[in-house]
DNA sequence: CCCTAACACTTGTATATACAATAAAAGTAC
DNA sequence: GTACTTTTATTGTATATACAAGTGTTAGGG
């Protein structure tokens, strides 16, 4: 839907500020759709990032800096997201011997487990994009957003 | 920047994985952004979206639920992001005569002046963007994320 | 070895947010 | 008018987040 009927409005300034609006809208609007999936799982889309990137990294272990640097949202707090992940047992830490400064952080099986039941449930959203989106579009797409943060 | 170097991952399972995550994280980005400039007048950028909805209208005021409808993030609370903005003068609210049940909420000129201040600083940031990107280019854009959302 | 600075993380605190429960007014049916 | 439903907004509560201050560890200079 264009975004001037999703958010009433008559009009924006330029295209511009309109792509300002429409990229940050369209995100919490993704956002939202995944942390709908996920909220039967008992996760928020965080703590799912956190996963996937140990998984991703996995049987590498990482510390909090290195997990800060892959999040979505690098203002959010690691350490007590970590926290959360490990009382539910999807995650391990421990300090790290060489420099006991760090945390080395690793994903158990469960956690793995966890992430293997979700997969064929993300797998879906890609899907319902696929339905409105070519591959050529969603490229296009990647290209310029890519290009927008240089 | 590739969102690959961006995140530190070295790849996706697909583009439209990518762009599920580059929109999200872009969105993001293109919001912490704002907000550094908001700061410094103690808003957040869903009390500016709300006051820019509310020039957006005036004279004529909204009620709560019109400025829901209207805001990039529906699920935050409007009346107490409402009840802020009144504390500080930015806005009015008061019953509704023929619907007692709504409140009529209006932009004060204070909150007019303040948006004014704002504006060329607003502008900035499409600036920026129109630095990185062509007018065809954002158009692109909007299109392709308005198709999304279709 | 001592002192200072840098690093990696944690904690405190104030604010924001999500979601459910509640309240009050209006509309509808009888 | 009374009972029921719907609309519109508010409040309670648990959780999340931002940002600053604090803690313990390592590194470097003299």
């Amino acid at each position: 839907m264009k975004l001037e009927e999703e958010l009433k409005q008559t009009r924006f300034k330029d295209e511009y500020q309109k792509a300002m609006l429409n990229i940050i809208f369209t995100g919490n609007w993704l956002e939202v759709w995944t942390s709908q999936i996920l909220k039967q799982y008992d996760l928020s889309p965080q703590q799912f990032n956190v996963l996937r990137i140990l998984r991703g990294s996995s049987p590498r272990p990482l510390n909090l800096l290195d997990i800060q640097e892959r999040m979505m949202d690098r203002m959010s707090n690691a350490t007590r997201l970590v926290e959360k992940l490990r009382q539910k047992g999807l995650l391990t830490r421990k300090q790290c011997d060489s420099n006991r400064r760090k945390v080395e952080i690793e994903i158990t099986e469960k956690g793995q487990a966890l992430l293997k039941e979700l997969d064929p449930l993300m797998d879906e959203s890609d899907k319902e994009i696929s339905k409105k989106l070519t591959v050529a579009e969603v490229k296009t797409i990647n290209e310029l957003l890519d290009k927008l943060r240089s």
